[in-house]
DNA sequence: GTGGTCTAGACCACC
DNA sequence: GTGGTCTAGACCACG
């Protein structure tokens, strides 16, 4: 479904996150489907079931999914997007940094908004209004 | 010249080299132009000396900066950009990210590139030819 | 696994960045292994650990090591050497202070070769093809 | 006579003192030559005097010159060249170092050797017999 | 005065 | 257990 780097400098735990909000977007799972189970991604991916464990919890509670009990997790259905102010100011802070990285390495404006256009067409969906 | 938010998930002297770097970009700082002393800095944003030291440290590592021996830091004055393919993905990353995360929180294609063109012109000489 | 010096003028950090470098380069350590943990290494050279962490730090971003979250740092397995013209500049400024120092010495040029011929052939692997 | 580079890691005493010797080595300056006074270097390079200084004090305290009161420093003219084990070991460990870096360049032992040759043939007169 | 190194000891996130 | 960050306080070389 997607890759996990052990190197790399984010955590393994919000790698799964990110990879299975990506999936949705992309549609590669839809919503109301079943995640795979715990210890079966722990096997899949010979990673921790605690770590497992942990970006699932994290998942509920930003509720991108919903776990029933006996049952497994589930992506949520009716997923309400949601902008605080402080998220939005943490979004802020992140494409800053990557615009005065991008600054350093020399990509022009025209590059960059290139760049960030591309991205958005390859996660398919994003600029649909039927987000589940 | 910048401000630290010591209860950031991002360390001390990340924010530290972030905001250099940014004030660089804006024209706070010029090249050539001398940074306060380790102490100085320390001082004024009662900030452990070490801390201090580390960012100027990768700031040098990165070129941003040079270092004149019992002289002081200062802006490198031939900053050279440069983009290996490593760094192009690292940024990509980031920027998809970013993407998701936004996505979550309800902002469409458009709404989101007119955050990232106004983050763009808040940097004021990003889209200049003269880079120092 | 290798001695400090620590009245040398050369910091003891880059005293273990240097001998973490040359065990590899003799096969001591092979490409995937762990190398002892910051704690351990500590205890081991009775180093404070923050020291060995420097050069742990500086060892990954030359590339020569990889870290594992919460696994510790491993010799890299596809270490891809790179000549840049500025460290190429470094090298050959090193070895001109060698020379200059060996002709103050009275080492005439045969003899000047030959020590260094030694020293690449102590340096066991160094003229084979599969670097690590 | 030769550069010096203010933001290197070498300290400029230093490399006055290699600047100096190497001068010597190639015969721009003659055993028995004057070299220009504290006062006339410092001016000419734009250097603090006290370091001009410091590097004369070392060139004099390794008899590569000496002071004659009221008149200057002059280039010896019976320099005895000298190895004792310990400055041997030292030059070994500064060649090792070399020889590290240049493995993880991804230079060969070849190559290596070639840049070594050509940067004694640099050095005009090391191999001669009559080192004054 | 400047930056560079080192120690001691603490807290944290991650696996 | 692992590495990563931070503080406090010390000493040093350099200019």
């Amino acid at each position: 479904m997607f890759n996990i780097d052990a190197t790399s400098s984010t955590p393994i735990y919000e790698q799964i996150i990110d990879g299975v909000k990506e999936a949705i977007i992309k549609g590669l799972i839809e919503p109301g489907e079943k995640l795979p189970s715990v210890r079966e991604l722990a096997r899949m991916m010979t990673i921790n079931p605690n770590t497992i464990q942990k970006a699932y919890q994290e998942l509920e509670r930003q509720k991108v999914t919903v776990t029933v009990r006996g049952k497994g997790t589930f992506v949520s259905e009716d997923y309400k997007p949601r902008k605080d102010e402080e998220k939005m100011e943490e979004l802020r802070e992140l494409f800053k940094k990557g615009i005065i990285d991008a600054y350093y390495m020399g990509i022009d404006k025209e590059e960059l908004l290139k760049i960030i256009k591309e991205l958005i067409s390859e996660l398919e969906g994003f600029d649909k209004d039927d987000r589940g």
